[in-house]
DNA sequence: CAGTGTGAACCTTTTCACAGCA
DNA sequence: TGCTGTGAAAAGGTTCACACTG
């Protein structure tokens, strides 16, 4: 195919294959069929095919895809072949486990400033970085030319913070906040939304807790006939 | 409608109305109209409507939907009415951000225990609860009845983590390790993968800086002609 | 007459199934 | 022969547009 632009969906899952294909590598394989990598990320082996089908033709009929050459190409399309410098407004508990964490800079995301509204975190010592006052965000982001921006506030300072970074021409959002946050359309926005997982999961919960429910009484039904 | 059965995509909306109408009763508004409704969610208003009519007709015509029953309906059909126990494992620093995060109790779910297999955090204070040893999970998830499962652990630790849930009866789990994790078909998971959503939006932001350097590009043609 | 509820059209995503190639 | 790449079919989700009603 090889077509302008990806599907949604597919950029959802590349990340995904892309672990997986580290991951194989780290192992030792060097070719990896559709139906393997399929495994490995959770998904149908016709998903995969179709998926990288929009890279390009890089696999070989009746071997697989070589996992070397699979994970340039991945890492070429999502961008990761370039650092990204990262900048995260809200030092509390989640910000302090996100300035931390591990697995940003592993995959090419540097955290390059801290901020925080509350003049009592200003100055803190937070893996590695001093906690700075919210309006140099400006400033960071010129420096820096960060692109990318977290938002770990409370729900009542997203919008504030999404503004300032906006003003200071971040265009793609991570935001942690429970709030909906509006940005300009050429502005990226993913959300992450800790308890709306949460709530989605009970959803199926208790839809599980009535299906056994039932399920009783049927079988009562039958006993009782 | 009011049939059984509703659409995935309608139930991962449904806790975002939830919080917008939540907003509008504490401030005071008893009656809100789809259009109203969508923006605060940040989606349209057919979508809204759509959604709603899932739940059943509970809005009037020429009005809007009356704020508080809507709320009790949304709840009702979430599974938001009952308690939730939840247990966490894994007591890093995200783990410490999930104990300590108050959104949490306010939508009903508990936190009852929180295990880590570190025997250096285990008796450690986080947010009011002793962490645990990672082999009493049984004991804990038959005593609090807990149906949900957190897992905050690395990677390596999270398939391991995930058996000994499912084994002690918890089937619904919420997954932030970076890693596919495999249960029985019965078991729901949900996966939030930080690092990921930072790949989903590099790859829109390159593809930003991209189409600017193009419109760059055709500039400079034009200038040249 | 303002705003819901919903068929119908449309678009996206998934799955199927198999031709074609190493 | 085994596995990719991909049309075609099916399923799922979104948007349109308007009849209907309080």
């Amino acid at each position: 195919m090889r077509e302008r632009s990806i599907p949604e969906a597919t950029v959802g899952r590349l990340p995904v294959y892309l672990r997986a294909l580290v991951e194989m590598a780290e192992q030792g394989t060097t070719t990896i069929s559709s139906e393997t990598l399929a495994e490995a990320a959770g998904v149908n082996s016709a998903k995969v095919r179709k998926d990288l089908s929009h890279l390009g033709s890089y696999g070989t009929r009746g071997v697989g895809y070589d996992v070397a050459y699979l994970i340039h190409q991945v890492r070429r399309e999502l961008g990761l072949t370039q650092d990204w410098p990262v900048l995260i407004v809200g030092i509390g508990n989640l910000g302090h486990a996100l300035a931390n964490y591990r697995g940003f800079a592993e995959r090419g995301f540097r955290v390059v400033a801290l901020l925080d509204s509350d003049p009592a975190k200003v100055g803190e010592d937070v893996g590695g970085l001093t906690v700075r006052r919210l309006d140099e965000l400006g400033g960071v982001v010129r420096e820096n030319e960060v692109a990318i921006g977290v938002i770990a506030t409370p729900a009542t300072a997203a919008q504030d913070v999404a503004d300032r970074m906006v003003e200071a021409g971040i265009n793609s959002i991570l935001n942690f906040a429970p709030a909906v946050i509006s940005v300009p359309p050429d502005v990226s926005v993913r959300k992450v939304d800790l308890s709306i997982e949460l709530q989605i999961l009970a959803f199926y919960e208790q839809r599980k807790a009535a299906l056994q429910a039932v399920k009783r009484g049927r079988a009562a039904d039958l006993a009782q006939v």
